[in-house]
DNA sequence: CAGTGTCTACGAAGATTTTCGTTGACACTA
DNA sequence: TAGTGTCAACGAAAATCTTCGTAGACACTG
């Protein structure tokens, strides 16, 4: 009469962020091309990933296809869930649950669009009109 | 002919937000006012948060003052200031800067108020009037 | 003044994160 | 097949974070 717990998702640190981002672009790919992508911003050794990607398979970040000798990782959880996780750890651990402070943290010192803000006000509506 | 160089804040660890997060309800407090403010929620040793707030010092996060047995310590920057680095910060890692994904994201799987949105478009009317 | 409690300083253990070097397996090619 | 390049596995160093024990300074109290 239990489900198989599952295990709460890790937290992903910031390394394991910037692989996760890669593989959500990308789809899933094998540790050359994420180094290779990775390569374009950072400075990182071919290794620095492999062994990243491992340690992600260990926690359950990430999984993998070892049929071909490269093996293909693939995030295990869509960025969605991870993106909304991630806001709300913030939003509790900061921000006290507050959304509004956060948007107004998050919005201040930067120029933003009239184009964003509108954008902004549609997600709103949006977001009203879909609660049930 | 050279300001001297401001160096830029330390991303405030987990712990490091707790205690900070305590010295901007409180004001500037002992050690031991902040060890029983953590205590309600959390179970952490005396010399622990001493230890914390000794390292902030080091880093610069917090500032004291020794003229009491019991230093006083508080947070160099205010709340809104550090607060605003950390959901930029977050905006840039995970959103890609986009502030519509973020708060896409933080009010989705959340029941948010009516109250709460629209405080979210009064934000949004007084940041969009607020640019210049 | 001796005892009791509070305070800071110091050090250190354990966990986690970040980063690679090295090794041996595998595969392509000249 | 000998040489060259790519790959995963492993281990490990270095950095950082988290936690606390112990020691010595200081102050109050009987």
């Amino acid at each position: 009469m239990f489900l198989p717990m599952k295990q709460p998702p890790h937290k992903p640190t910031a390394s394991e962020l910037e692989i996760l981002r890669v593989l959500w672009n990308r789809g899933p790919s094998t540790v050359r091309e994420v180094h290779d992508s990775l390569s374009e911003k950072k400075d990182l050794g071919y290794t620095t990933v492999l062994k990243l990607l491992q340690i992600m398979t260990t926690k359950g970040t990430v999984r993998r296809n070892e049929t071909q000798r490269a093996h293909v990782y693939e995030a295990c959880l869509p960025a969605e869930q991870t993106k909304q996780q991630l806001a709300g750890d913030m939003l509790q651990r900061v921000f006290e649950g507050s959304a509004s402070q956060l948007m107004m943290h998050a919005l201040a010192g930067r120029k933003s669009s009239p184009e964003e803000i509108s954008e902004l006000r549609r997600l709103l509506d949006a977001h009203e009109r879909g609660r049930r």
